[in-house]
Formats: C-alpha cells, structure tokens, sequence
DNA sequence: AAGCGGCCTGGACAGACTGTCCGGCCCGGA
DNA sequence: TCCGGGCCGGACAGTCTGTCCAGGCCGCTT
C-alpha cells in the first residue's frame, strides 16, 4: 500500500456504489467500507451508531481469505446495543488483481420490518396460533448454528478463536438459554473445540461479568 | 326481488356497509350477507366462489345465539376448496329491536397477505434467524401453562385428574419437549400433582405406546 | 536461557439429577 | 374379604454438572 493515505483510491473507486446502495434503501440501511488490512472504518455512509472513518471495524480479519471462498457474505444478523435489529450484508471488494481490497457491509435496520411483517402476519393468521415447542427440536444443530454463525461473522475459524470470542459465543448461547438443556455442556464444548472445563470456565466468566454482585 | 324477497330491507339496510367493506379491502374480500333464520344468502358481493342470492348459507345454527353472546365471531380461518386460505370475521347484525336480522361475513383472502409477509419475513430475516430463545424462558410457567389448559378443556381440576389423563399432558408436554430442559421432572410432577415416580412410569408408558417398535 | 504469568487441558471428585425398582398402602370390584 | 391396579415414598446406581488441581504450552520479560 501507499504512504500515508492508502484509503483515498479505494474510497474514490467504491464510493458511488455504497452511496447507490444507501440511497437505493433509504433511511433504514447503514453502508460502510472496510479497510479488511488495518481493520479500520474507511468511510460510512448513512451510520447508525457513531463510527467514522479512521475507527476499528471489530471485523477480525478477513485477509486470510482463500480465492476460491465465496466473497459475499450473509446476510446475517447483529445487533445494536439499543436493541434494533439488523440485517446485514459483507462483500469482498477485489482489486484489478484480484486482491481483497476494502469490505463493503451493509446493514439495514430489520425493525420497520419486522413490524410490518408482524401486521401483515397478524392481520393474516388471527388467532389460530401454533402449539409452539417449548424449544427448538434440534438444539445441537441450532448450537452449532450459532457457533457457526459467529465464526462466519468473525471471519475465524473456530479452532482459531480467541479466548474472548468464545466468550462471546458462550454468552450468546447462556442468553439463548442453551444451557439450561441436558447434555448441552459438552456439546457446546465440542462444538467450541476446547476442553468442558474451558467452558464452564468461561460460562461462570461470563455470568460473573454480566452479574457482579 | 321485490315482492317474494323478504330479504329487500335488510339489503338495502346494510348493502352500504357491505359496499364500503368490499371497497375498502380490495380484491381480495368478499363480503357475503346471509340470512340467518332460513340460512341462505341474502347478496354477495365480489364473490370468491359460485354462490348467490338464495343459496344456502352453510354457516350452521347461529339461531340460538343468547344475547349475552358477542355478535362478532373471529377471525377464525376457513379453507378454500382450492387450497386459498380465508381469515373470516362474522357478525351478527340486529335490527331496531335487537333481534338477529342478518350475518355479515366478510372473507379475506389471505395467500397475498401471506405471501407478502413471507417476503418482507425473508427480506428482514435471511438465514440467521432471531438469537430468538431456544426455549422459554419462564418453562416452568409454561409447564402450568400445559397443565392448566388441559385441566380447563377437561373441566377437571388437577387433582382429580384420571390417569389417562395425566398420560395425555405428560404426552403434551414430552412433544414440547420439556423434558429435555434440566430439573423439568420434579416441576411437572409437582404440577401435575403425582409423584416424581408415578411422573417417569406415565412418561415410559407414553414413549412406549409412540413407538412400540 | 531461564523465569513468569496466563491460559488450556485431562483427570479426579463431590454433589445433584435421573431413571428404575421395590415394598407398602389405598381403593374399587368380584 | 380378597385381589389387582395404581400410587406413593424411599432407595439406589448411574449419569451429568460444576469445580478444582497439577501439569503443559506459549509468549513475554529479564
């Protein structure tokens, strides 16, 4: 890369379709460009919360992607720390050599959505709601579903997670409630390839963390 | 229609309200007013199927409707021959002395609903589906959930509960899964007010007559 | 290189929870 | 009255849970 200012090219050479594409969605959809190399905020468009060019990207790094790899990624869903709910969308951006040189993500506010679908839904299917099952029939799948979606996301694979990933990962499924399921334990531990004592390790953390008192 | 259609005034009492119903929601609602007493229609409008002025109504004895009973019924679901899924509301229309006069039933196509919010569903939530609990939180109050309808469809209270009914909830609540979640055993016992012993003989004789293979 | 701190790991363990079994009890029917 | 079905509490072995520890690995410092 350049002296100083390696963002300049890509940010002139991207910037008319991340400005299409916020534009395309409207008010709900955030665009940012990614420098995937120092993993830094290269420009925003439309942001949401208050990240500006310059600021860490917290997308883990996605340099060691191989070609044949597939390079849009999701859509997957984050979170806001207010709550809103996003889609979001990763693209790999190429340069004429081929090289990873920026990611593109997009992310669009689901809430208003959400709420419309759940009007339609509502307006649609009145009262004949469905037994429901207390939980999900396949839970080991949906544990690895949201390892999964985590690595994804991180862009690591799991044997190459940090310790503070997994923590991560372990809080997600203690707020999904996966521990309190039998025999979960050691199949959250296999699907975190690290030992069961590692996880309880990292579960009373977690729980410590979230509940000092 | 005149002379040997008594059905006139009540047409033209509520044929504005059928209209603006009709009109109000499009293409896909028909608006049906029968007549209650002989049970045959009165007038349709926007038919979705062949019926007409005279045929008969179909909506079964709606005649021994105490006053005290609410005069709209719904939306309950129906189901095209065709396979079109209806929401349906139906309401009893009273003349100036409070006598049943004609039932007004307006039937919504909901397949565009359905479809739309499938699409705005799958346009907000892709593939990583809601962090969305793997189980309730509060199981035990679901646990008493189960029970408690049981026993109000039954009319029993639980004490007093036969064994082939508490066979049934302890069915119910092994489909929700619940015995799968940690320390459930003892909370439905207590809930079902047996033992933890009686519990697991119920629930081995469940499994059993599932699958006798 | 050696020392150190942080972290992971397998193994060990106590304690909790799970399923199963049994003897005793109650109750309704023959 | 006797009998059989069903329930109960208690007991038990086996499993699962959390916790702890000693040892090992790794990167960092001295």
């Amino acid at each position: 890369m350049r002296a100083s200012e390696p963002a300049d090219d890509r940010v002139r050479t991207w910037s008319p379709v991340c400005r299409a594409v916020a534009a395309l969605l409207g008010p709900y959809a955030e665009v940012v460009l990614h420098d995937a190399a120092t993993d830094r905020v290269l420009a925003i468009w439309n942001p949401m919360t208050a990240r500006a060019p310059g600021d860490p990207s917290l997308l883990g790094e996605l340099d060691d992607l191989d070609p044949a790899a597939e390079d849009v990624f999701g859509p997957y869903e984050k979170v806001l720390a207010d709550g809103r709910r996003l889609s979001s969308v990763s693209a790999v951006l190429r340069d004429a050599e081929g090289e990873p040189s920026a990611v593109l993500c997009v992310n669009l506010d689901r809430t208003p959505l959400d709420q419309a679908a759940a009007v339609l839904a509502g307006f649609a299917a009145p009262r004949t709601r469905r037994p429901e099952p207390l939980f999900e029939r396949d839970w080991p799948e949906r544990v690895h579903r949201i390892v999964g979606g985590f690595v994804h996301e991180s862009g690591r694979p799991v044997e190459r997670l940090t310790r503070e990933d997994r923590l991560t990962v372990v809080a997600r499924l203690d707020d999904a409630g996966v521990f309190a399921l039998r025999r979960s334990a050691p199949e959250v531990a296999r699907a975190l390839q690290t030992s069961r004592s590692t996880l309880y390790a990292l579960l009373a953390e977690h729980r410590a963390r979230r509940s000092p008192r």
